[in-house]
DNA sequence: TCCAAAAACGCAACTAATTTGCGTTTTAAT
DNA sequence: ATTAAAACGCAAATTAGTTGCGTTTTTGGA
């Protein structure tokens, strides 16, 4: 389950015990980023969150919320486009302190350039090949998202 | 086929035919780049590169020729562990000016972080869904490559 | 509630990777 | 041989992300 489903279902949110439960301070920063990544359904890009908090937060702050976030498996990178940095949040129970568990793909739209976590699809278990030892497999779809799709 | 098949079977290879045959301009530089691909069964960093080159070729050449060598369907993007630009040979016949089509995946090695192409593994089709149009998809595997596995 | 330690923050400066502008040289095509 | 197009080199600019350090906020125990 992701933490958005909880927001969905109209559940009273306690973002603060989220972040206390990953051992993230509860920063009014950091509070309201772990809200717009929980009322987003799209991954964001640093970008994304610096624009939404305009000059409200600095920008090496932002870097480092979202590094924090990610060693403690509140979110995780997602592929981009332009190989910027971009993440979405993580399962709720999967992810932990340096350990990541992702067993989605990933869509990637060609026209708005956001990418998406598609929790239906499992990548593949491909088993080991001539000499390669395989530990983890993901897969990248492209195309178009449902709103570039319904708007072109 | 891949180009560097051509090679291995020592055949004669026409580098200079090949990059006509493109629509690229058959520069000293360009064909040496172009051997450089051939005889490199990983992908190429642009800094892979321009230590090879050393001081007889400038880095904007180089970033202007891989965009073109791309452009032209000689090469292919592949994905960087740290998000650099990063580049295998395409296959022979299935590429060309503005139509990249590749049927293989993606391996990277967590120890050496080079991507490799493996052609034995053909992407999941994945039927669309959910309002998304998939017109493509793309698979990553991640572990410890040939090499690295033997040497540790 | 008070206090010290740890974590988060802001600012400025820095680095790495890639891109752009422009004048010069090389290549292609006739 | 001529000329247009493509490639090249250099310098400067841009973009994305990082580092150092002094200040502020949060945490957790007395």
């Amino acid at each position: 389950m992701r933490f958005w489903m909880l927001n969905n279902m109209r559940e009273k949110i306690q973002y603060e015990v989220i972040l206390t439960s990953k051992g993230l301070s509860k920063t009014k920063f950091r509070i309201d980023l772990l809200r717009l990544f929980c009322n987003s359904k799209k991954s964001l890009l640093v970008d994304d969150i610096i624009v939404f908090f305009g000059n409200m937060i600095n920008k090496v702050t932002v870097y480092r919320a979202l590094e924090d976030f990610e060693n403690k498996g509140l979110i995780h990178k997602v592929p981009d486009k332009k190989n910027r940095k971009r993440f979405s949040l993580c399962d709720f129970d999967e992810c932990s302190q340096n350990s990541h568990i992702h067993n989605h793909s990933h869509f990637i739209c060609d026209i708005c350039n956001t990418t998406f976590c598609i929790d239906d699809i499992i990548p593949p278990t491909i088993s080991n090949i001539k000499g390669y030892h395989i530990k983890q497999s993901s897969l990248i779809l492209e195309g178009y998202c449902e709103e570039c799709n319904s708007t072109n």
